[in-house]
DNA sequence: GTCTATATTCCGATAGAC
DNA sequence: GTCTATCGGAATATAGAC
C-alpha cells in the first residue's frame, strides 16, 4: 500500500479528531501533502470513501488490541486499565477520539459511514460490557448496575470528557480514570 | 424583539443539534422561514454572531431553570431530577444536547463563541458540583468521589449518551437516568 | 426596518495530462 | 499509476432596493 495514502488516512483521522468531519476539506490534507487537492482524490474518490476508510482502521486497531490483550493473558482489570490509556493518550494529544468527533455528526453522514461507525460502537460496547460481567463474576470488579448500562456509562465519560477538557484546561483526565477505576474496586 | 429573529434562533439551535454546527447554512434555516438566506443576516450578520447568541439563550435557559427551582424550594434530588429531564426530552426527540453538539467543533468555532460555549459548561458543571456536595451533606445523595469528579462523570454520561442514542436504538436513555439516580442512593 | 440581487471564496469532484 | 487544471455548486457575506 502506498506511502501517501497512508499519510492521507492518517492526517484524515487527525483532522476529524481536530476540527470534525464537516470542517476539513481535501486542501487540508493536500497542502500538508505538498500536492493539489484533487490529488487526494485519487486514492480516496470521494470523502464518504475517505471517512469510511477512517473508521474501518480505527475498527480494526481496536480488535488488534482486544487480541494482543488476550494472548498476552490480561485480566480483566488490566484490560480495563489498557483501554482506558488510549484515552488518556487522545487527552494529552489534545486531540478528541474517533467516536466523540463522528457521533455529532451522524446525521450528515454518508450510508457507508454510518454503518461503519455504528458498527465500531457496537463493538466497543458489547466489548466493554462483556469484560465487566466477566470481571465482576471473577471478583475483580464490583458494581450494582447491569453490565451493559455499566459500559454505557463508562464508555460515555470517557468520551464526552474527551470533549470537554478540549475546553476547560482545569478538568484534571487522569484524575477522571482513576474514579472510573476506583469505583470499580471490589 | 422580531418575531423572525425568535424563529431564527430556534431553527439555528435545531440545526445546530441535528446537523452540527458546520454543517448548517444561513441557507437551511432562509429556506424553511420562505425568505432568501441574506436576510438571515439582517438579523445576524455573521454565523459567528448567530452561534454566540444561541449560546447565550441557552445560558439564559439554564439560569432560570436554576431559579426557578430555588424559588419552588426543591431539594436537591427534585433538581438533580428535573436537571436530567432535560436530556430525557433531547432524546425524544431525536436531538443532542448543544454542549454536546458544539464541544466537538470547540477548535473551529469563533472567539466569541467559544467564550460562550466556556461559560456555559462552566457554569453547569459548578452548579452540579454544588448541588451534589450539597446533597451529600444533607444526607440526600451517597457517593465516595469528590463532588467535582462525580459532577464530570454525570454530565458527561448524559452528553455523550445523547449523541450514541443517536445511533444505536438499542440503548435505553431512560435506563442510564435510572442507573445515575440508583447510584446516588443513601 | 426588512429583505433581495449579487460578489467572492472555497468545497468536493471530474476529465485528462504526464 | 500519480497528479494537475478546471468545473459546478454551495457557503458566507456585502451592497443596495423597497
Amino acid at each position: 500500500m502506498s506511502v501517501t495514502r497512508e499519510k492521507i488516512l492518517e492526517l484524515g483521522e487527525n483532522l476529524i479528531r481536530t476540527k470534525g468531519y464537516n470542517a476539513f476539506s481535501y486542501q487540508d490534507i493536500s497542502s500538508e501533502l505538498g500536492i493539489k487537492n484533487a490529488a487526494v482524490h485519487y486514492y480516496f474518490p470521494s470523502k464518504e470513501n475517505l471517512g469510511t476508510s477512517i473508521v474501518k482502521t480505527n475498527i480494526q486497531r481496536f480488535e488488534e488490541m482486544v487480541d494482543n490483550m488476550v494472548n498476552r493473558k490480561f485480566n480483566e482489570w488490566q484490560q480495563l486499565e489498557t483501554f482506558i490509556k488510549i484515552y488518556v493518550k487522545s487527552y494529552r494529544e489534545h486531540k478528541k477520539c474517533l467516536v466523540g468527533s463522528l457521533s455529532p455528526d451522524y446525521n450528515t453522514l454518508n450510508e457507508t459511514t454510518k454503518v461503519e461507525l455504528k458498527k465500531m460502537i457496537e463493538m466497543i460496547l458489547k466489548w466493554l460490557t462483556e469484560l465487566l460481567d466477566r470481571g465482576r463474576n471473577n471478583e475483580v470488579f464490583a458494581f450494582k448496575d447491569a453490565p451493559d448500562s455499566k459500559a454505557l456509562i463508562i464508555f460515555s465519560s470517557l468520551v464526552a470528557s474527551l470533549q470537554l477538557t478540549g475546553i476547560m484546561e482545569k478538568i484534571d483526565y487522569k484524575c477522571l480514570q482513576q474514579s472510573i477505576l476506583d469505583d470499580l474496586k471490589p
